[in-house]
RNA sequence: GGCGACGUGGCCGAGUGGUUUAGGCAAGGGCCUGCAAAGCCCUCUACUUGGGUUCGAUUCCCAACGUCGCCUCCA
């Protein structure tokens, strides 16, 4: 079945599943503090891509993505702008569903929210305190990485390896903590912030505790699969597991981590580098298939720059196939061709090879206007089913140019019968006015299509 | 300082120890078309550098150069 890369083995291996029939996934999700950025869309989009796929490999899949509604950078914004926290976080969310959306990104099956999750979350910084695994100071309540053998699994480096060199770093809480690495469970609160009640002072719970209680009470110990940006394999996902490891519970069993988007120099869309560009934008600008074609041409692990050059080829690639599903709409409703099929699941199960997938689609549609031109009807719908099977498998959907008014449609049929009637110039005409409206005119012996440009 | 990734044709981007070495975009030529568009056909063709292993390396090993990431804010 599905083949995957595992952070943890650093090696493709099968994705088992606890239950055959079912995929339990944890994907971390957005803080909610600002609008969201190219490298949340493309996390949203490698995974929305991974669930459509095992979906139409016929699992049911449970998808669970928090939304951290409470956080420094939160709490900070708030006091900048002068306005309650949950206005921010209210507002940011809804933006970014409204986003996802627009990406044509299926809504996680749960969606928890930390702060729905506090009470939950102390009572396992108890139990991780009774196992002596954590301890309060003057600030907050730290995990012990200590008291995790295997800490550094994800980051790949021993405890000794991450604290050797590292030249001038500061770090963080240093002189109140047991070791360097311990990380924050607990913070206790200052005035004006908000706060929840503990057995160790009022206060706020730290970032990585939120997943830890959310993934094990919605989906169990044991879980499938455990998804993010490559930013979080260390420290978040390292600390999410270390807190598992810590309760004697059994965690995610694989960890998929996506690469990052890159800016034009290559480097890192960074928040502190305040280089990054605006999915906003993007989607304004843009046919949002485009970010989705440039992902899926790129491999997932793989970094990838958004650029204009990029996306504007995307577009023309995505023209043609919308052309090539305008022109082949007669053959719909054939039995997809087997072997392309075949091909496609092959690709896909080799830890999601996409970029062959769209060599295999684009190949498939050149095999299939060939044999329209051939007139072997009978290949092109079977052609044709097995492109829309599998763009609709990976959540691409063609425009057939269905969409368009009657009024234009009139103006089409004007032009075919101008140029029946040998009438060049109103046909000229006709067709300037449709094109400068931002219509793509194609006249065949069929009649004259129209889509959207 | 530690750990890791990467350097492919005009651009983007897969992949592989050797007969045909993806795919997209762009460009040029042709067919088709009233002219276009769309489509089809053809062309341009690469693997950072220096060693090594090998009958043979872009692909494996070593080194150099370059780029990037992580080493507790990050999708």
């Amino acid at each position: 079945m599905l083949n995957l890369y595992d952070t943890a083995t650093q090696t493709v291996k099968p994705l088992a599943l606890r239950d055959p029939e079912t995929v339990s996934i944890y994907l971390c999700g957005p803080t909610v503090y600002g609008p969201p950025h190219l490298g949340h869309g493309r996390a949203t989009l490698v995974y929305d891509i991974l669930r459509r796929y095992l979906s139409y490999r016929g699992l049911e899949v449970r998808l669970v993505s928090n939304i951290t509604d409470i956080d420094d950078k939160i709490i900070q914004r708030a006091n900048d702008e002068g306005r309650p926290w949950q206005d921010i976080t209210h507002k940011c969310e809804s933006v970014w569903f409204d986003a996802m959306g627009r990406l044509g990104v299926q809504r996680p099956t749960d969606i928890p929210h930390a702060t729905e999750y506090v009470s939950q979350m102390v009572d396992m910084i108890a139990t991780l305190i009774s196992r002596d695994a954590a301890y309060a100071t003057s600030d907050g309540v730290y995990l012990s990485v200590q008291a995790v053998p295997d800490y550094g699994l994800l980051a790949h480096q021993s405890l000794d390896e991450m604290m050797s060199g590292g030249g001038d770093r500061e770090v963080f809480g240093a002189e109140n903590k047991k070791h360097p690495a311990d990380f924050a469970l607990w913070k206790f609160t200052k005035p004006g912030e908000p706060s929840w009640p503990s057995p160790w002072g009022d206060g706020r719970p730290g970032w990585h505790s939120e997943c830890v209680v959310m993934s094990l009470e919605l989906l169990g110990e044991g879980f499938d699969l455990h998804c993010g940006g490559a930013d979080l394999r260390f420290p978040h996902h390292e600390n999410e597991r270390a807190q598992s490891v810590a309760l004697g519970k059994s965690f995610a069993k694989h960890w998929m981590h996506n690469g990052f988007v890159v800016d034009l120099e290559g480097e890192k869309m960074s928040k502190s580098l305040g280089n990054v560009l605006n999915l906003l934008d993007l989607l304004d600008k843009y046919d949002p298939r485009a970010y989705r074609m440039l992902l899926l041409q790129t491999h997932y692990r793989s970094p990838v720059r958004v650029g204009q050059d990029n996306i504007d080829s995307c577009v023309s690639a995505l023209s043609g196939l919308d052309s090539f599903a305008a022109r082949t709409a007669l053959h719909e409703g054939g039995v997809a061709d087997e072997n392309v099929i075949t091909q496609f699941r092959v690709a896909m199960d080799n830890d999601l090879d996409t970029t062959s997938v769209m060599a295999l689609v684009f190949d498939t549609v050149r095999a299939a206007n060939s044999a329209l031109d051939s007139g072997e009807t009978s290949k092109v719908a079977a052609l044709r089913a097995a492109v829309i099977e599998i763009l609709d498998a990976l959540g691409m959907h063609l425009s057939a140019g269905d969409d368009i008014s009657a009024e234009v449609s009139a103006l089409a049929k004007d032009l075919d019968a101008a140029r029946a009637a040998k009438d060049f110039a109103t046909a000229d005409r006709i067709r300037n006015e449709l094109q400068e409206a931002g219509y793509v005119v194609e006249t065949s012996k069929e009649g004259t299509r129209v889509r959207r440009g």
